[in-house]
DNA sequence: TTCGTATATGCCTTGACAGGAATATGCTCG
DNA sequence: CGAGCATATTCCTGTCAAGGCATATACGAA
């Protein structure tokens, strides 16, 4: 998961993985897409991949770069798991942080002696 | 959403998110929970907080941290656009890309002439 | 006010990483 | 085989961000 944010977490690796979306595209087109230089796309495009992000199928020298769902399904089960986060209300847990800092005072008294 | 990757993108700020999920905490709670110093949890919560992922209520000294709903919203709506990547096959689309490589053989020809 | 506690900020050093340019590798075709 | 094209890799350099440490700020209690 970290992983996978920290390839996303790069101006173009971002671009890149949106215009994927679109479809499966060979090095150059991306490159003329997002105005990059070759190598860079490259580059990039092997981040990506050790993320496991992208998959290459050679056709002749060209190399298509596609997305791959396998992550992005983990990013959403992920994501799933705080669903409540924006569903529910959170105000009874503030109550319950109320304790915990009362706690923490307690624990301060009880140091001390 | 960028913004979201790049503070997710780092070890202890994942962390965090991944503490805070339980519920709101103080920043010396979280310092406790993950072995960092207090200067740091501090400022991977500014960066947290710049990001929009998290929000802060004082109570007292204490500073009480908690996930913001809003921005894991945007998260989920940003992937269900790639939704049709891990639900569609895209073996059509994998054709399509035979008709590019085509397409730029054939310019090329034409620039020679 | 003075002390103790909780948190934030500033400075410094170091490591990682992105871009640029040159070069290497791999494939196709004549 | 040799040329040409698409892509990958390497080396170099500058930038930026994280951690450590010292310090500042804020608040509460005595």
């Amino acid at each position: 998961m970290l992983e996978m944010f920290v390839a996303l977490a790069e101006q173009n690796r971002y671009r890149i993985v949106e215009l994927l979306r679109g479809g499966p595209l060979p090095v150059n087109r991306i490159g003329a897409q997002l105005r990059l230089n070759q190598p860079q796309v490259s580059k990039h495009l092997r981040v990506l991949k050790d993320a496991g992000l992208v998959d290459v199928e050679p056709h002749a020298q060209h190399r298509v770069y596609e997305l791959r769902g396998e992550p992005l399904r983990d990013m959403h089960t992920w994501l799933e798991r705080y669903r409540r986060v924006w569903d529910q209300r959170f105000d009874q847990l503030n109550e319950l942080v109320v304790e915990l800092v009362k706690k923490e005072k307690a624990d301060a008294r009880r140091k001390k002696k």
